[in-house]
DNA sequence: CAACTGTACTATGATATATATTACAGTTAG
DNA sequence: CTAACTGTAATATATATCATAGTACAGTTG
C-alpha cells in the first residue's frame, strides 16, 4: 500500500504522515472513509505498531483525520483553513526553490520547460 | 557570517555545508580564496571545531574546496561536471516540487507568476 | 463473550549529532 | 629555531530521536 525507505534519514512515521496526507488530498481516500487499524497497518508494514501511531496522531493533530476510541480512524472533512495553509506552504516552498534555480544560473526558459513537464506529468489542471 | 538554527532538525554541520555552498556558487569567496580556519571559525560561530571540519571535509568530497595540510583550506576552482551535477540536481528537485504543486491543485498561472517572482527576488538573469 | 478498535506507558537498543579533549605534523612569521 | 598558526586524527561522553517490544486498559461490535 505505502512504499517506505527503512533507510532514509527521513523517519519512517513523517514518509507516512506525508503518503496519507496525499491519499486525502488526492481524494483516493474520501471524507469519513476508515483507514487501516493501527495493528492492521503495522503488520502489512512490518512496522511497529507505535509507529503507525505516531503517524495517525500527527496526522490528527493536523486535522487530516479523526478517531474514535473503539472504533478507528477516519478522514477529516477538509476544512478551508488546511486547504489554504497548504497551499500557501507549497507556495513558499516552491518560491525558495525557484529563487535558489536563478541563483545557480538556470535560465528561465529551462524552468518554463519543467513547469510543462510537471504540468504533463501531473495530469495538468482538471482531467475533464 | 553564517545564520546557524542549532534547534533546527538538519544537522549543523549540514547548515553550513549548505551557507557555504551558496557563498561559492555566488561567487562571494571566489577561486583559491582561504576559507575561515577551523579553529576560528568554530570560535566564532561558537561551535566545536570538529563540526566545523566535517562540514569541510564534505565541501572538500563534494569538490567545492581543497584543503592544504599546515595551510588551510581553499575554493576550489569549479570543474565543469560540477556544475553539470548541481545543475541536474537542482533540476530534479524542482520538478518533483512542480509535481506536487500541480497535484494539490495549484494553477498554471499561478506558478508562473511565481517564476516571475522568484525571478525578480534572485536579480534575474544575468544583471548586466 | 470474543475479537476487534484506540490509547497509554515503560523499557531497550540503535543511530546520529555535537561536544570536550588530546595529540601530532606541516607552515610561516619573527 | 621557536611560537603560533594551520589541518588531521582519535577517543570518550552526552544527548536526542527513532523504532521496537511488550503490557495494559477501555470502548465498540457481532
Amino acid at each position: 500500500m505505502f512504499e517506505l525507505d527503512i533507510r532514509s534519514r527521513q523517519p519512517i512515521y513523517e514518509q507516512l504522515v506525508e503518503k496519507i496526507k496525499e491519499f486525502i488530498i488526492r481524494e483516493v481516500w474520501g471524507p469519513n472513509e476508515q483507514l487501516p487499524s493501527v495493528r492492521l497497518l503495522a503488520k502489512e508494514l512490518t512496522i511497529n505498531p507505535n509507529t503507525i501511531q505516531k503517524a495517525y496522531r500527527e496526522l490528527e493533530h493536523q486535522g487530516y483525520i479523526y478517531s474514535i476510541p473503539g472504533k478507528g480512524h477516519f478522514v477529516a472533512t477538509q476544512p478551508e483553513e488546511v486547504s489554504r495553509e497548504k497551499l500557501e506552504t507549497a507556495k513558499q516552498q516552491l518560491l525558495k526553490l525557484l529563487c535558489e534555480a536563478f541563483y545557480i544560473g538556470m535560465k528561465k526558459d529551462a524552468i518554463l520547460s519543467l513547469v510543462d513537464e510537471a504540468e504533463q506529468i501531473a495530469g495538468g489542471g482538471d482531467p475533464r
